[in-house]
DNA sequence: TTATAAAGTGTAATAAAGACACTAAGGTTT
DNA sequence: AAACCTTAGTGTCTTTATTACACTTTATAA
């Protein structure tokens, strides 16, 4: 990239980056703390992660630049999810200091292009490059910076409407899984339970998930058949699904 | 509203005005046409309804009131679906042109956030206020205006998306209609044919469309019975949906 | 060797989807 | 007034999907 002047001071995308961990959803949170002229810490918290979009740059682009930065990781799921504009979403107090220090203007608005990205948490090696990041279980998050409580919600209501409809639950998985972690990931961000069989038999039908030759290793119970998706199966297969709605 | 500045010059809305009129979906239309200082015009084609926004204004004030300006209604459907932010988006020579005769700089970015409306074609009066606008079959569009092209596009997959999984397909019609007319709304948005007694099986399930004592008038056939939508019924009854995809 | 932990598997009952054709009730035409 | 046209409205059978439910298998750990 050769130029790299920020498109403008009005407009920044942020991600929402979703780990799943076999267990629970996470969500990459920084740290944000705001040290006076003398040294002081004046406040931390935490933000999901957004930034500026350079000139030239498409927001995908800088979304997928936000992604990699943090995590040293390219090619993963990312969707827009939705722009906020709120005219006071960074009117607290400390979102004000911060602009201000930052040298933006906090009067004047700043619209925020949403995204949201799945991966396997234990894909990302969070000292990657000293940043101040770290996975927060997304139950545990208390208060972020500026309106990204907002924006962390109508994240969570797109990832569970994208997963009743379309195949993306194994973007929370490592590319070989296995069918208990996946109905895990429906458990988790559906909140509620399955039963084991009847699970397997719907899984039987999506014919994209291919078995593997190959079970899981080193667990000490018996070992589960891995699987893999195929997007190639899973664009020719794919019926539009006219059961709509009761 | 005391204080009408825009916003700035980088922020826009654009919404994709749906109309359904028991046959076809059209889609609103403005015409843009640029006259040069003598008079002559230059070019005329069709954008789709956009505006800035205001300082102070939420993006969701801002649709309505494009919605207002250009229809004279207000409580219509609305949905936030994408953000538009090219860096090309608004490079084409007509369109560089009319930025420019605007006003504006044509080599600056301007991000677009997407809305989509429904409505039933003739609740709308045409001559409202006098601006050149039109109803066009989705299906008759050609060149748009901008690239409006790809974000009514993205606006039909938004639609069809949203119609197959939750109940919007009334906000095209009357507030009293047929189930034929429902039928009709689903076959042609999703481009298919149901059987008709499949289709109010299903629909029989729907505790929310209520059956009224009243019938069609004034048909030149047996008149059918008129239908509402409940919003408080389809509150009280939706069952979280964990039919997941196949 | 025994304990523990998760994997993997079948059946019967109920509900929904899909295929399919005729009668009813208005207005219009002759 | 009769015939006609157009859309409304209805039932059954077959196939497929959902739901509820419990035991055996296979690996590691103790």
């Amino acid at each position: 990239m050769t130029q790299m002047r920020v498109l403008n001071n009005y407009i920044s995308v942020d991600c929402v980056i979703f780990g799943f961990d076999f267990d629970k959803l996470n969500v990459l949170v920084v740290e944000r703390t705001l040290t006076n002229d003398d040294g002081v810490v004046d406040f931390s918290d935490l933000t999901l992660t957004g930034n500026h979009i350079f000139e030239e740059e498409t927001i995908v682009e800088a979304a997928d630049r936000i992604l990699f930065d943090l995590t040293g990781l390219a090619d993963i799921y990312l969707e827009q999810f939705k722009t906020f504009a709120s005219p006071d979403r960074l009117k607290k107090e400390n979102d004000r200091k911060w602009l201000l220090h930052d040298g933006r203007d906090p009067d004047k608005r700043i619209v925020s292009i949403g995204f949201f990205a799945l991966l396997a948490t234990q894909k990302v090696t969070l000292e990657w490059k000293g940043r101040n990041i770290k996975w927060l279980p997304v139950d545990e998050v208390k208060s972020l910076a500026f309106d990204h409580n907002l924006i962390l919600e109508e994240a969570l209501k797109a990832l569970r409407s994208k997963l009743l409809h379309e195949p993306i639950g194994f973007e929370l998985l490592p590319d070989k899984f296995t069918l208990s972690q996946l109905q895990k990931v429906y458990e988790i961000i559906l909140d509620t339970t399955f039963d084991k069989r009847n699970f397997r038999k719907k899984v039987a039908r999506m014919k994209y998930l291919i078995p593997l030759n190959e079970k899981q290793q080193g667990v000490a119970h018996k070992p589960a058949q891995l699987y893999l998706f195929s997007r190639e199966v899973y664009e020719k297969t794919r019926k539009e699904i006219l059961n709509f709605l009761v």
